[in-house]
RNA sequence: GGGCGAUUAGCUCAGUUGGUUUAGAGCACUUGGUUUACACCCAAGGGGUCGGGGGUUCGACUCCCUCAUCGCCCA
């Protein structure tokens, strides 16, 4: 059989998709079998599949394959999120291109576009997951706005309303100018910027006397209700109860006196603007200030402010100032930097509103799910995050659910003539509530007016543990689902609110492991991003390295909740291993085989070995994944394939050149091979079926991803430390080639003076990989030869006294010095009676065994220079 | 300003409740090697006073304090 000298990923990736999608492997149904549930964190509808999204999918695909494999039923739901405000604001983009006004489109016109578009590129990215491999089961795809989806959200809304959880509250919010709404805490980044600090004069009612504040938005004067000083601050005593003017407006506004001022800020005199500063709001309720709210929705000045009306209000910023100046209200302008909170979506920078919103209580609800993330019923990893999360639970605020958008689920408030309103799941049952509320049984729909506001796109993404169940059976079986993964940037956006809808709703954890990924960045660590072209586009990455290159390239650095900074060398690197797997296939399967041969001893033993090798590989890779240390997982089966698997074993097992290979080594390798690809399938899931349909004839419908992984068999574990010491011997005899320029071709002989522990089960291995012509034990010294040490024993190539006396005495001093070093170290703990006293006994003896080999090795050094000195 | 975390080889990271030979891996680097699966390869090698200082302990990369630098979250 010819096999290709490379692997070629793009010829195998779609037809073993297909195969996979054709046989519905990826589909699960409820059964006898213990379930294991992913519910995929959606992409946005109209999202593009980025780096992030190929890291995060490719650690659960690995996660929901190796369930598979273990006899799990495993299901992984995916689906996309309608995203409300980053949709809409792509959708208000859009029409602006073609000369469209959202101002100008009702509601129902609105969404039809926005149907229209979703239609366009939604599920573009679930294509692009199918891509990288992604066994999700795509018969249970969801979209976050579907019929189930909306049904369950509206529910949820009602039945929280009807538990007193949900009220409507004129509050101060974070409002986003461009789109138009109200955004919540987690929605606003805070950005360090180069701004002004303005001192400005005000003058006091009456008197000749000014007094000064500090501001960085000086256009906000135009809504001040009052000047604030601290009530210990000497500076203002004599301003009690006094009034001063307000520049340009000359409305008259007291001065109060508020602990919350900072005596050391600008110049210890605060401007209070309750309709644009949170604080200043609060110090407003609390002293019963007048508001003026001075912006509209837009972010220009309303007729409130007087002057500049219409005008934006960074505009305002820098005309307010000549004006101001002119007036002689300008003291100074310093350079100032502080903090601004913009809109993560539209990016435009938010302003405090004032405004009437939907708020859910977080105070109660929140608590079961703090609690049992702190007592591991719901798990983090790593462990570290759990801190970040009871800080932000034991400070939860109120959320707030309300977005003046038109994509999302509608708030299912239905106001009467009077304003009075009704909340419940129906427009019919709404109508009924409304008969009852008003006493009116001739109210008809049209009489209710239903709330304009949508809800929160996490009002909705909260829910699918459960929601992304649309049959009760399969709701009763799958959930709580087992693992979540997703980025840390979203535990309050999404995780956070998930445990607490899990115990809100069904009285249990929505998951029971939650794997946090970091952030995906390049190598100067620097975010991915359009604008820096350092984000490289997944799918050209898939072409070019393949999809399973791309996968274990991604995770050979990525610790969990670590950044990840990516660069081609790592998909570079997982090409050469799938390359490295493909060749040594290769090479298995190019040998002729012969089965009237008998089996050497050195492939029997070789066969032992690894047997008992691919033992321990399985028990440290069901260690880490039982850690989700997934990276550790990969980087294990990555060295036990190329160093191990290949470089040992293959070689130790190889005939010689065109000489055929016995039948029971054949098959054992075949078998390793079988129970390499399982181990490795979750990793790479399309090379592995390749290789695993051509390692022999397979039947219809057949997959390794419904084989068995290959568990602990109980091989012997001794013949690993033989093993070690065997490849110390053959490093040793390779060392001496090196320094004496003898090629390997050329056989050698080699003595052996065994010390502690030797064993000589390996010596046809030995004689095998460091191309022995003769191989003694032998009970004293030889002469004229290099010696090297393992452990205790003692190796000797002959030389025919070609030997360099000088320079082997300073190898041997030099060894001799690294052991008196290390006795030197052992010796003071031992000598130390402290030491011997306190610590537990086995560290002693272990001590004590350590200063037994280095004596002895010291003793065999010192006798070998001697020797040579002679 | 408050909180959380990090600092170990050139780079990215392990190092599990303090004691497994005087700290490990991958990549990178240096040297040598190609008729015999793979140069997307094989073999060998160099490289770290575990951020600085102090403390606890018989013993500290590991625990405590402090300083420095960086990152993230929140205000």
């Amino acid at each position: 059989m010819e096999i290709a000298s490379k692997y070629n990923p793009s010829a195998s990736e779609d037809k073993w998709y297909k195969y996979w999608m054709d046989q519905k492997l990826f589909h699960s149904e409820p059964d006898e079998r213990e379930p294991y549930t992913i519910l995929m964190p959606p992409p946005n509808v109209t999202g593009v599949l980025h780096m992030g999204h190929m890291l995060n999918n490719t650690i659960q695909d690995i996660l929901i394959r190796r369930a598979r494999m273990m006899g799990k039923n495993a299901c992984w739901v995916p689906g996309t999120d309608h995203a409300s405000i980053a949709t809409e604001a792509k959708v208000v983009n859009r029409l602006k291109e073609r000369g469209i006004d959202k101002k100008d489109l009702t509601r129902e016109e609105f969404l039809e576009h926005a149907y229209e578009w979703t239609d366009e590129y939604g599920g573009i990215i679930l294509k692009q997951l199918q891509k990288m491999g992604a066994s999700a089961d795509w018969d249970r795809k969801y979209f976050t706005m579907d019929e189930d989806r909306s049904e369950g959200v509206i529910k949820s809304f009602v039945e929280l309303y009807e538990k007193g959880l949900i009220y409507r509250g004129v509050r101060m919010v974070n409002w986003d100018p461009a789109a138009l709404t109200a955004l919540s805490d987690e929605e606003v980044i805070y950005k360090e910027q180069q701004g002004k600090l303005y001192y400005l004069r005000y003058k006091i009612e009456g008197s000749e006397e000014y007094v000064t504040i500090a501001t960085t938005r000086p256009e906000t004067i135009l809504g001040d209700t009052a000047v604030c000083v601290h009530p210990d601050d000497e500076r203002f005593t004599h301003l009690k109860g006094k009034k001063v003017i307000v520049p340009l407006v000359n409305r008259v506004i007291p001065i109060i006196q508020d602990e919350y001022v900072d005596m050391e800020f600008g110049t210890g005199c605060l401007k209070i603007t309750p309709a644009h500063d949170v604080n200043d709001y609060e110090i407003g309720m609390k002293h019963n200030l007048k508001v003026i709210d001075i912006f509209n929705d837009n972010g220009t000045l309303s007729e409130a402010a007087e002057l500049f009306v219409g005008e934006d209000r960074f505009e305002v910023r820098k005309s307010i100032i000549p004006t101001l100046e002119e007036a002689g209200n300008i003291v100074k302008i310093e350079d100032y930097n502080n903090k601004v909170g913009y809109s993560e979506r539209t990016h435009v920078a938010i302003e405090p509103k004032l405004s009437a919103q939907w708020y859910l209580k977080m105070d109660e609800i929140s608590k079961p799910a703090l609690e049992n993330v702190m007592n591991d019923t719901v798990q983090f990893h790593p462990a570290k995050f759990k801190n970040v999360f009871r800080h932000w639970m034991e400070n939860v605020k109120d959320w707030c659910v309300s977005r003046q958008l038109y994509w999302g689920h509608q708030i299912p408030v239905y106001y009467l003539e009077d304003n009075t309103f009704v909340v419940a799941e129906t427009k019919e049952k709404a109508l009924e509530m409304a008969k009852e509320k008003s006493g009116n049984a001739n109210l008809t729909i049209a009489d209710l007016r239903q709330d304009d506001d949508v809800l929160d796109t996490w009002a909705s993404s909260w829910l699918l543990p459960f929601t992304g169940f649309e049959k009760p059976e399969d709701l009763a079986y799958y959930y709580p689902t087992s693992d979540l993964v997703t980025g840390h940037d979203i535990i309050f956006f999404w995780v956070a609110r998930m445990i607490i809808a899990g115990y809100e709703f069904k009285g249990e954890l929505p998951f029971k492991n939650v794997y946090f990924t970091g952030m995906v960045r390049d190598k100067q660590r620097r975010k991915m991003s359009k604008s820096l072209g350092n984000s490289p586009d997944p799918l050209d990455l898939i072409d070019k390295y393949g999809a399973d290159s791309v996968r274990i390239g991604m995770l050979f650095c990525s610790p969990a909740g670590g950044d990840l900074l990516f660069d081609e060398s790592q998909p570079e690197q997982g090409r050469n291993f799938a390359n490295k797997i493909w060749n040594a296939f290769r090479l298995v399967k190019g040998w002729e085989i012969d089965d009237t041969i008998e089996q050497p001893e050195s492939a029997k033993q070789a066969i032992a070995w690894f047997d008992a090798k691919l033992d321990q590989t399985i028990e440290t890779l069901d260690d880490h994944f039982s850690k989700y240390r997934i990276s550790d997982a990969l980087m294990t089966v990555y060295t036990v394939f190329w160093q191990e698997f290949s470089s040992w074993y293959l070689e130790a097992i190889k005939p010689a050149y065109q000489k055929p290979l016995d039948a029971a080594t054949y098959k054992a390798t075949c078998e390793f091979f079988d129970k390499m690809l399982r181990i490795l399938h979750p990793f790479m899931p399309f090379l592995t079926e390749e290789l695993w349909q051509a390692l022999e004839e397979r039947k219809e419908g057949e997959s390794i991803m419904t084989v068995d992984m290959p568990t602990v068999s109980g091989a012997d574990a001794s013949l690993l430390d033989k093993f070690e010491m065997l490849k110390e011997a053959v490093g040793g005899v390779r060392n001496v080639r090196k320094g004496k320029n003898i090629p390997m071709k050329d056989a050698l002989a080699l003595n052996i003076l065994s010390g502690d522990g030797f064993s000589d089960y390996f010596n046809p291995i030995l004689t095998k990989l460091a191309n022995l012509s003769e191989l003694n034990m032998v009970n004293e010294k030889v002469e004229g030869a290099i010696s090297f040490m393992v452990r205790t024993s003692e190796y000797f190539v002959p030389m025919d006294g070609l030997i360099d006396v000088e320079e082997e005495i300073k190898k041997l001093e030099k060894e001799l010095a690294h052991q008196q070093g290390f006795l030197k170290g052992v010796m003071k703990k031992l000598g130390n009676e402290r030491f011997v006293g306190s610590a537990p006994e086995a560290v002693v003896a272990k001590e004590k065994q350590k200063q037994a080999d280095a004596e002895a090795k010291i003793k065999t050094l010192t006798e070998s220079i001697a020797n040579l000195k002679k």
